[in-house]
DNA sequence: AAAAGCCCCTGGATGC
DNA sequence: TGCATCCAGGGGCTTT
């Protein structure tokens, strides 16, 4: 569920809690996507450095290694002083003297990896192939335009892959497309510089603004701090099949590519 | 190298 | 009410 808004909102939730927290224990409930990848026992006594964000992993760093997190379609974190006993799907807790971190994930798509630094085989294959931050500097038009060039694959798939740029989303894929005018089946090579221009801008002022409204709020995402998002109020095109355009009222078409819904205007988009 | 398909898994919604 | 089917915020891996 969980793109780059819903992880960035859950990581500003709680790094300044858990920040200089000891690890007491670490417990593991059902597998989730891969093996934790060392002796749980063997982190008691870290400290927890802070909480950084890559795409959609958050990399909890301790004063030695650091713990990769991804929360896959289903994942939700959440942090308190005094956790209740873990429910058939919580199969991660992190028990620091400052309060345990939970996983929940009920689909079990999302995964807690070891690696003793970013540099380690376990990271790097997880982190090595992943795109731009698209709401950092290194964000460049001309870098984006450049890179897809040759691409012959339609552009909402290039979005999904994470290669070029992390963090967008099946929603948010759909969201930045709408806003920019662009068809989803457009071939990414045969775009425009002026028109990466507006993608680029429409991708960084949505997830900026779904990071300021608290993230989307879907079947299984809320907050750390129980507060649930409201981006999904001002959705235009995303679950909103056959529903009219707010801009044409043209209705919302819904058609499949790679497996994944796509949601688009025929009208607004081409 | 790039593109397309295939899975992993559970639960909610829908339809008969 | 019960049961079958479809669908869902991801993404690594395998096959073309």
């Amino acid at each position: 569920m969980p793109e780059l808004p819903e992880v960035e909102v859950t990581r500003l939730s709680f790094v300044n809690r858990i920040a200089g927290a000891k690890v007491l224990s670490l417990h593991m409930g059902k597998p989730l996507r891969w093996p934790l990848g060392c002796a749980p026992q063997g982190l008691a006594g870290r400290t927890v450095r802070g909480v950084r964000r890559r795409g959609k992993y958050l990399l909890i760093d301790l004063d030695r290694g650091l713990l990769l997190l991804h929360l896959g379609m289903s994942g939700s974190l959440s942090f308190a002083a005094h956790m209740p006993a873990a429910g058939v799907h919580d199969h991660f807790d992190l028990v620091t003297t400052k309060g345990t971190l939970r996983l929940n994930d009920p689909r079990r798509f999302g995964a807690v990896v070891y690696a003793e630094s970013e540099d380690a085989s376990e990271a790097v294959k997880l982190l090595g192939r992943l795109g731009v931050e698209p709401l950092s500097d290194d964000f460049d038009v001309d870098r984006f335009h450049a890179g897809l060039k040759r691409r012959k694959a339609a552009i909402k798939q290039v979005l999904l892959a994470g290669n070029v740029v992390v963090g967008v989303g099946n929603i948010y894929a759909c969201e930045s497309l709408f806003r920019a005018g662009i068809n989803p089946k457009t071939a990414a090579g045969k775009i425009s510089r002026a028109r990466y221009d507006k993608l680029a801008e429409a991708i960084r002022d949505i997830l900026a603004a779904a990071i300021v409204q608290g993230g989307s709020t879907l079947r299984d995402f809320i907050a750390v701090n129980g507060q649930s998002g409201y981006f999904q109020q001002t959705y235009f095109v995303y679950d909103r099949a056959g529903v009219p355009c707010r801009n044409c009222s043209a209705p919302v078409r819904q058609i499949k590519q790679g497996q994944r819904s796509t949601f688009y205007c025929a009208v607004c988009q081409r």
